[in-house]
Order: structure tokens, then C-alpha cells, then sequence
DNA sequence: CAATCCCGTTGATCCCGGTCAACCGGGTGG
DNA sequence: CCACCCGGTTGACCGGGATCAACGGGATTG
């Protein structure tokens, strides 16, 4: 560091926090650009930021600024209502982008709170949209994203409308392993990052109805649980699961 | 007509789907703009298409084109899983916008259906987009759209996973009246489009129960429902049940 | 105008998941 | 390194809402 000049310093922080040398480009950004696409891109991302195991990155209510991505770690979004009941809303993982919910009051309705340490990348908002503006792959993709979580969403009210909690729990565990599986993880053994009272809350359940279930498929040799560790042993069983119609009306 | 003139008959056509000429300006575009403004974005709306009660503007699974506005009507959108479950995700009035959800993937994920016979503006999205790019307060304000469906999603599952029935039904009276006023309609009295299953769809309850709950509601004179027919009679009563903390824990 | 069917209401019973409680084990901080 | 505390598990019991069933009335359709 001492004997870097000015120059050879500033192109260090450049590549710091450069998305076309990030290895999460696929997940974060539109696919098929080349070099020069891509540069143009490079100033999306003003700093990054790290999040120690139970900071926030924001609180609801909070004034909205900036988009993240997170680059490493794990989160969860929590909405509080008026009297004082939280949801978990969501969680979140590497390459996934979190904070759109301010841009509709320019306000966060959400608090996101790392489950591990965890580090994001901070992109101002008035850049995502002036780059959009400019940069019609971009923009194509932004609002893709935005799209995915409104149908995210509309998968969890499905899942607390109208499945058995057993079936919730199936879809859970069956959904977490697949974007393990995109990020290149083990898809049948992870290590969950969220406690049963946040699974619970998430799902819609008392958490000893988690520790519960846990157990029961345990038993049934679907999957096996030690604490926080889980391997899942017969996904197409939990697929099964999570598919059963209940009452055939 | 049969005297009119082809420049006339233009100009008529296009008066019938300007955006500046139209009532829900307020509702459906960006606030604030002068007459210049405005005219610009009179060509986002392509066509105006009407859909008969229990007809379906698009269905899921369909490729995703476009936009729509509500012009006047209502609109349920429906989810359906795998093994056939229905889930109603959403109720749409006048002003509001439908078919975000097919951006993500160029295919729409649920079906929208009319409640009663209605109209939409149709917005081809790729003129949307093209908008969006070269007017600013556009592309701000279609953002901010976006963002407000995930909020309101992410509200319907705090709705679905942390609390009861009576208190889900509840916060939906006091939801429904706070769009019909802002839409100048009566904030005490409203005919429900819907039927008591759809609405036990929405709100994660069975058609029985909804109906018990607007009976006990009545017995407690808070509402008085006959049929379709409501009339609220103690919004503030209604409030207190969606926010009275079940379990104190 | 009449017939039909769907929608809504209400009662009786049941069961899934919530609640309360006790215990245990492992990770964390002093 | 040890103690403490939080998170997880399991059992017993309870209750809210689902399920099953019967009936009634309005609105649509021919």
C-alpha cells in the first residue's frame, strides 16, 4: 500500500467492487453482454457494505436510498405491524436483490437483518434508474426482478392460503434446496441459518409446530435433522408432500 | 359517423384512449405533469378492451404482452398450483394495474378474471418500457407502481401468517372501503363483488367461516350485511378487532 | 314469469395446530 | 473453562376454524 501512486490505488477500489469481474454476475445482472456492455454496468455499484450476524441493513420506515445485493451471507425481511406483531416475510441469499420495497413510498416497509455475517453491494437507486434509462438490457432485467419478487410473493400467499403445515414445511425445505443448488451448493445438505421461531413466522406456525414436523419426516426418512444441520434424503418425497391435495373437492 | 371524415374519425378514436382526457389520470400516471407532459405519454395506451363478467383477460401460463389499466369493473387474479388448489391473490378496482406479474418470466403466473363486466386500457409493455426510458417521471412513477404490488403482497402475507380469522376479515372491510373512497365512492356502504369463497380464498379461511364472521360482525353492530350488500357502521370497531394482539406474548 | 341453480347461512362435530410446560444440549461470553 | 442462556424438542391439553350437512332465498336463464 505505501508504495502505490494515486492511480494504481484508485483501480484497485475499481475492481473492488466491479460487477463484470463478480462471480455472482449471472445471478445479479442480465446475461449475453459482452466486455464493453458490461463496463457500462460498472458504475451500478457505488460501495459495498458488511452486515454483521443480527445488524440490519435497514429498519422499516427508514428513507429509501439505495438497492443491495447480496454478495455473501444470508437475510431476512421482517414487516412489523401496527401493533407490534412481526412477520418474516422473506429470506435472502447470495445474488438476490433487497430493498425494493422502499421505492413505492421512498421508504423501507421492511427491515432486512443479517443471519450471518454478510456482505452486500450498495447501488443507489437514482444510478439503477439513470443507467436504466440509458441501457435497455438493464432495464429489461430490472423489471424482471422486480416482476419475480411480486410472483415470489404470490407463491408465499398461496402457501399460507391454502396448505396444511406439513405441506408449507415440504415447500420450504424443497425451495431452499433449489437455490442452494443454483449457487452451487450441496442441494440435499445445508446448514439452515434461521431459527424455527423465523421459519415459523415465516410459514405461518408456532415454531414447536417446526420442531414438530422436523421430526416427523425424520421419521419418515425423508430428511434428517440435527439442530440447525439438515440433509435431505428423499426430496421427491417432500415434493410429494407438499403436493397433496388435502380435501378432494 | 357517416359524415365524418377520416382525419376526424382519428381524431375521435384517439380521444377515447388519451391518458390526458381520461378521469383516472390521478390513479394510473405520474402527478404533476403540465399539458406537454401529458400528451407525450397519450400513446401508451394502445387499445381499450372490454371483458364480460366471469371472462378472463388473460390466464396463466398465456405469453405475457402487456399491461392493463382498470378502466371501470373488477378483476380477481387467481393462482393455481400444481395439483389443482386455487388461491385468489388479489382483488383490482378502477385505476389499478394488472399483469406485472407476467414480466419476469414473458408469461403471465395467474389468471385474471372479470368479477363484473369491466374494461381495461391495454399498454403494450414494449411501448411502456420505451416510454419509460425517455420520460423520466414515467419510468419513476411505473417503479413506484411495481414496488407498491410487493409492499401490498408482502401486507397479505403478514395477513395470512400472523393473524387470526376475524381479525384477516376485518382488514379486509377496512381495506376494501379505504379504495372505494379513495375512488369517490361511499367509504360505508359497497356491494361485494366477490363471492364468500373467493373471499375465503384471499383471506386463507373456508366460505363457512367468512360468512359466520360477517354474522358475528352484525350481531356486534359493526357492519350489516345482507347478501353482497354491506354497510359499515363502525369502522373504528373494525379497526380495533384487526389490530387487538391475540397473544401477548 | 317460472324454474333452477348457485350462493349464503347456520348447526353439529372433529381435528390440526396452537398453547402451556418441562427439559435438554450446545454455543457463547465472561 | 465453566456457567448461563437461548434455541430446540417433546408431551399434554385445548380451541379455532375446517368439515359435513341441511336448508333457504335471490338472481339468472329460458
Amino acid at each position: 500500500m505505501l508504495s502505490m501512486n494515486a492511480p494504481a490505488l484508485a483501480t484497485l477500489t475499481r475492481l473492488r467492487t466491479a460487477c463484470s469481474q463478480c462471480n455472482l454476475r449471472e445471478l445479479c445482472l442480465p446475461v449475453g453482454l459482452n466486455a464493453d456492455e458490461l463496463n457500462s454496468l460498472d458504475n451500478l455499484v457505488s460501495t459495498r457494505r458488511k452486515i454483521r450476524r443480527g445488524d440490519s441493513l435497514f429498519y422499516g420506515g427508514e428513507p429509501f436510498s439505495a438497492l443491495y445485493a447480496v454478495r455473501f451471507g444470508f437475510f431476512k425481511s421482517t414487516l412489523t405491524s401496527g401493533d407490534g406483531r412481526e412477520q418474516v416475510t422473506g429470506f435472502y441469499m447470495a445474488g438476490e436483490l433487497l430493498g425494493m420495497d422502499g421505492i413505492g413510498a421512498d421508504r423501507h416497509t421492511c427491515t432486512l437483518t443479517a443471519l450471518e455475517d454478510s456482505e452486500v453491494c450498495v447501488m443507489p437507486f437514482a444510478r439503477v434508474e439513470e443507467l436504466s434509462r440509458r441501457f435497455e438490457p438493464l432495464q429489461r432485467h430490472f423489471h424482471k426482478v422486480l416482476s419475480r419478487e411480486i410472483v415470489r410473493d404470490q407463491g408465499v400467499m398461496m402457501l399460507l392460503g391454502s396448505m396444511r403445515a406439513e405441506e408449507r414445511l415440504a415447500a420450504f425445505l424443497v425451495n431452499l434446496s433449489q437455490r442452494l443448488t443454483t449457487r452451487g451448493f450441496s442441494a440435499s445438505e445445508f446448514v439452515l441459518r434461521m431459527t424455527r421461531d423465523e421459519i415459523g413466522s415465516y410459514l405461518g406456525m408456532k415454531l414447536e409446530t417446526v420442531s414438530r414436523l422436523f421430526s416427523r419426516f425424520q421419521e419418515d426418512g425423508m430428511i434428517e435433522v440435527h439442530q440447525k444441520h439438515v440433509r435431505i434424503l428423499d426430496i421427491a418425497g417432500l415434493r410429494r408432500v407438499m403436493a397433496q391435495a388435502h380435501s378432494p373437492n
